[in-house]
DNA sequence: CGGCATCCATTTTGATACTG
DNA sequence: CAGTATCAAAATGGATGCCG
């Protein structure tokens, strides 16, 4: 079974052959929080079967763009994990993620699933490096189950998933409430001060979150 | 029939449920160069049966990302354009193509096609801003039957398929020396030296061409 | 738990023939 | 030209089952 590829010279069209394929563009989505265990994977994309998830991750692995690593002690158990190849997919991911926020965020529909990793790239998607210009902050973010944080330094972000060392600040969210911040139902703010979402610690970190991201506003796609 | 969605409440997968499709990155890609014919399309892309064209036009159409135009007098043709939330995904499909330029374009292979629009949205990828400061030139390329046209403006650059009004240079290439050029066999000012390009026009707009474009170093996709 | 193999019902696709 | 109609060949999804 040889691989299908569109045959152009062409680097769109190159890049397609490799990460074009139904589920790939969220499975690099996944590993770029992290790495992931396979079972976290086939857990977070509902509707990928674990058949297919094998040739999915073995495909990124011949093709270089993902590898199999051990995580470090006291973990010790295998995970995925993006080469370099697979982490300069993150800005052609961010992009798509722009668009969306944009063009495609409206209300989150009846049997959507969603993981708080994919707020965190939204964040990435709409962070703002010079109101961040100075700052240097750790935030770590509760949702449902699930830790990640965010690392501020001067304009640029990183955002991982699981808990921080030392974070700065700390936020509480529900995942109801975050979907309803990415859909524009609810501001970060607004969430704080109705305390639906609670904060703790350094209380200039926490001042200057609300002005690091900045969604998009919404448009409708229509005859243009 | 209703159409298969990811049911994923992310940004990210809500944009790949509107453009995640086989062929449908590459329709946009298309049109990003100015409104084409479904003709054109049809030829342009090779294996892309006139069945599924005219699925995915009517998809893009009723998704609101592209509609049916007629071209203007003298030609009355009908054609496809991009709305403007089609003409957004630019950035999404520049940021695919600068990931290729990078990591997949190595020696064109046997039996690929190839376009003059396909390195023309090449160009806006690796096009650098800052060389730019300060000019104001429009290039016209002729490659093989195709013509296009480069519009620099101090720092913005806008490529379209069809000839320019008023050129300040012109810029003449086979097909088999762009791809060169691409995949870093050859540069562009080493055609032009060769004899292989030729150009005419403005010397000060010629001079500054090179240096308005350059491509991300070649990589390896290994295990990194 | 991680991961591959198998079986089978549905969709998608690719290629071509055909029509206004 | 611009599309429809049709049919065969993949690709997908879902359910298991198995093995280290």
């Amino acid at each position: 079974m040889e691989q299908r590829t569109y045959n152009q010279f062409c680097a769109t069209a190159r890049t397609l052959d490799l990460v074009g394929e139904r589920w790939t563009m969220l499975l690099i989505r996944e590993l770029l929080t992290g790495p992931k265990r396979y079972g976290d994977l086939q857990a977070s994309l509902r509707g990928l079967g674990t058949g297919l998830l094998a040739a999915r991750l073995k495909h990124l692995e011949r093709e270089g763009l993902a590898r199999k690593v051990v995580l470090p002690p006291p973990a010790r158990v295998p995970a995925y994990a993006l080469t370099e190849a697979g982490e300069e997919l993150g800005p052609a991911v961010l992009a798509l993620a722009q668009w969306g926020l944009k063009w495609a965020m409206d209300e989150r529909r009846a049997g959507e699933t969603f993981h708080a990793d994919w707020a965190v790239l939204g964040m990435r998607a709409c962070f703002v490096p010079d109101a961040a210009a100075g700052l240097r902050a750790v935030y770590e973010f509760h949702v449902g189950e699930d830790v990640l944080h965010a690392r501020v330094d001067d304009g640029t972000l990183e955002t991982v998933h699981g808990p921080a060392q030392r974070p700065d600040a700390t936020i509480t969210i529900t995942e109801d409430e975050l979907a309803a911040v990415t859909s524009r139902r609810q501001t970060l703010s607004g969430a704080i001060t109705a305390g639906t979402a609670t904060v703790t610690g350094d209380r200039e970190a926490l001042r200057r979150l609300p002005d690091l991201f900045r969604l998009p506003p919404q448009s409708r796609r229509v005859e243009g």
